[in-house]
DNA sequence: TCTGGGGTCCTAGGACCC
DNA sequence: TCTGGGGTCCTAGGACCC
């Protein structure tokens, strides 16, 4: 298999242009070729530009903007809330129609991702296979994209980018002098506001200057970044492109600004209720389990703090999750009026590895030794999650033998 | 009359253990 | 009686990306 090699590859980056206005668009041709935005309610303080179409940047207008200042430059500006399902479907189908030409498929985000073709490229020029990828896109999917091709994914990613809408760049080894170096250091992905305010300060303006910089000085500056940064700036990058990495994420999130600031507790609980039930709806779905649960507070003036604890065992259940925050909550909110709550849930582990956690232990019955995963299957079936996990617990961390820690905390929850 | 919501990765200090 | 240094875990915050 010549799936994992790192030398020699072709690597895509397709980046879907305007993706949340362009889905919009697919869905409702009539707003074809209008200046459109997506945002959010002003009313509840989220009118935020998320995303708008190339008519609408035509007239100024920009990603997080707020919405009365887009307004102001482009009066004529078709707003429209965002549809999140919708992005989503057109999403799938977006990287359905890219697995058909490679399973070397990654997902980055909803509207972008990487794809190897090194080995489909034997019998097809790269360049007819983007044409043909942007092509089907449009006109099977009404979508537009961008595409870069490179030898790998920083690269890649830069090329995609130089070119929009409906572009295909190629970024070969051999080009970067003449492509790559003349960009500030500030266009380089990975690089933000505050990077290139620090980098300024060894005269570091250009990806040029960076990918000449002394490394001693760019480690003191930025740690292991600066180091990894000056290898990008010379076009080195030996990331695989890895399919499986959509399966591994590590946190699950949610929080929202409230419609005004608030400091009445009832009202403040009543969000990190409803926070909790989305955040157990969505660990459940993706069957994880979370040893951390994080809180964000932003008051009045964003000052943003985060308090998190670790937990003994894993939690799903949304009572459990609401528990935990809501002890956070009141351990750490000072009193002050809040602008924003969140709870993300993180230090996940799979449903299936608690299971396999567990398989480590027998259980003793009258017919003899049985699997605990049988038993915990059965009990599990009757009591539901929440006593599995308790059953988790006492095994782990008493250490006694599972057969008494484990009747323990099931009498005690049957009586509950 | 401004600045959303979803994430990832890295750093750094203190506790604790050996 | 005085004392080192490495490793890991826990927690908080910051930078960055889409």
């Amino acid at each position: 298999m010549k799936t994992n090699q790192v030398h020699g590859r072709i690597i895509f980056h397709i980046d879907m242009n305007s993706f949340y206005a362009s889905v919009e668009m697919a869905f409702d041709p009539a707003l074809n070729g209008k200046p459109l935005a997506i945002a959010g309610n002003p009313e509840e303080r989220k009118g935020i530009i998320v995303t708008c179409s190339y008519e609408a940047r035509a007239k100024g207008v920009k990603t997080t903007m707020p919405l009365w200042q887009a307004r102001k430059l482009c009066p004529e500006l078709i707003v429209k809330k965002p549809n999140f399902d919708r992005y989503r479907q057109a999403s799938k189908a977006m990287f359905t129609l890219l697995r058909e030409y490679t399973s070397l498929v990654e997902p980055v985000s909803i509207d972008e991702g990487y794809i190897d073709i090194t080995d489909i490229s034997t019998d097809k020029n790269p360049l007819v296979i983007a044409r043909e990828i942007q092509s089907r896109l449009m006109e099977e999917l009404l979508l537009p994209s961008s595409i870069g091709i490179a030898p790998n994914k920083f690269l890649a990613k830069m090329a995609s980018n130089m070119k929009k809408p409906m572009g295909i760049t190629v970024l070969r080894k051999r080009e970067i002098q003449e492509k790559l170096w003349p960009m500030l250091v500030g266009e380089m992905h990975g690089v933000g506001e505050k990077t290139a305010e620090k980098l300024k300060t060894l005269n570091i303006l250009t990806i040029k200057d960076l990918a000449a910089a002394d490394t001693i000085q760019l480690k003191s500056l930025l740690g292991v970044n600066g180091e990894r940064l000056k290898k990008r700036a010379n076009g080195l990058d030996q990331r695989p492109v890895d399919p499986e990495s959509i399966y591994e994420f590590k946190s699950v999130g949610n929080s929202t600004t409230l419609p005004k600031d608030s400091s009445n507790e009832h009202e403040l609980l009543a969000v990190l209720k409803r926070l909790s039930q989305s955040v157990s709806n969505r660990l459940k779905r993706k069957e994880v389990l979370g040893t951390r649960i994080f809180i964000t507070i932003r008051y009045g003036d964003r000052r943003t703090v985060t308090r998190s604890e670790k937990l003994n065992n894993p939690i799903s259940q949304e009572e459990e999750i609401f528990l935990q925050a809501k002890k956070l909550f009141e351990l750490h909110w000072e009193g002050e009026p809040i602008r924003l709550l969140g709870i993300t849930s993180t230090d996940l582990i799979e449903k299936q590895e608690a299971y396999k956690q567990l398989d480590l232990f027998s259980f003793e019955t009258d017919a003899g030794e049985e699997p605990i995963l049988n038993v915990i299957a059965k009990i599990n079936k009757k009591y539901g999650d929440n006593l599995l996990i308790k059953g988790i617990k006492t095994n782990t961390q008493h250490n006694e033998t599972s057969e008494t820690s484990f009747n323990k905390d099931f009498l005690r929850d049957k009586k509950d």
